[in-house]
DNA sequence: CTTGACTCTGGACCAGAGTCTAGGGTGTAG
DNA sequence: CTACACCCTAGACTCTGGTCCAGAGTCAAG
């Protein structure tokens, strides 16, 4: 079977060398076999995994949270139900967000609007609603 | 005026006391005033700005961010078009987030829509498209 | 054989946003 | 007056998600 080094796999999942082995003191990454040097030796798989992380992070879990996807997909008796349960808690992170932000979407847009954009501060409507002491 | 200690405060903005403090350091509250013993003395503008500050970091703002939010107004010889200028730029920040956010929740739904709930994992349409490029 | 690129380890360091500690002083109810 | 809760300061520590470094060993090309 093929295998790479560190800086290679580093290279071809888009990491620093670093945070691979950070992912692997930090149980993201099995430790993986060495070769007599000590170097360690990587397979196909470890890419896909890094891949695995990186797109995990864009959907916005956490280092934490990856490791129990990891751990749960890795779990070969597991069935479906708890990954999809994972994803499901994190949309419904994303949608209270979302929520929240919009909220505050309209209220600066409704003072941006009620602003004139010239004149004395003393009469702006932003301050007034923003810093009222 | 009515005022209050620096645990009443925390208490009633829902925050830690050593957060207070924190922020006081960090230029996000005014320095208060101080009873002759030393103890800081607030009132009640003090926790509406508390309560702003942790609103705003809820919504995703840095303490930096904030502190420029807090601080429209204390710029007594600027005119309205600056603070215009920042509203509207805190506005494109909301509309930046908005957009990542809709992004991971686009990515979530479907992986979820996906997925029946239930079944062996090596069928699981998340753990495919995580996996995947 | 030498050179340069690569890898190893352990530990230091970073920013951001706090949180905690030690060693004191203060306020107030009983 | 005595408890006891509260407050003060400076500074150390926490956590997340890395990144960087020194000093040493390894690998491949020329």
């Amino acid at each position: 079977m093929q295998t790479m080094t560190i800086g290679r796999l580093a290279r071809q999942a888009g990491v620093n060398i670093d945070t691979i082995r950070y992912y692997e003191r930090h149980h993201l990454l099995p430790p993986p076999e060495r070769r007599p040097s000590g170097y360690r030796e990587y397979r196909e798989a470890d890419v896909e995994r890094l891949r695995f992380i990186r797109k995990a992070k864009e959907l916005g879990f956490t280092l934490t949270e990856i490791g129990e996807l990891l751990s749960l997909s890795a779990d070969r008796g597991a069935d479906m139900q708890g990954v999809k349960r994972k994803a499901e808690e994190r949309l419904a992170q994303v949608e209270q967000k979302l929520t929240e932000l919009r909220h505050m979407q309209r209220g600066l847009r409704k003072l941006i609007d009620a602003c004139p954009g010239h004149g004395e501060l003393d009469h702006c409507p932003i301050v007034a609603a923003l810093i009222k002491d």
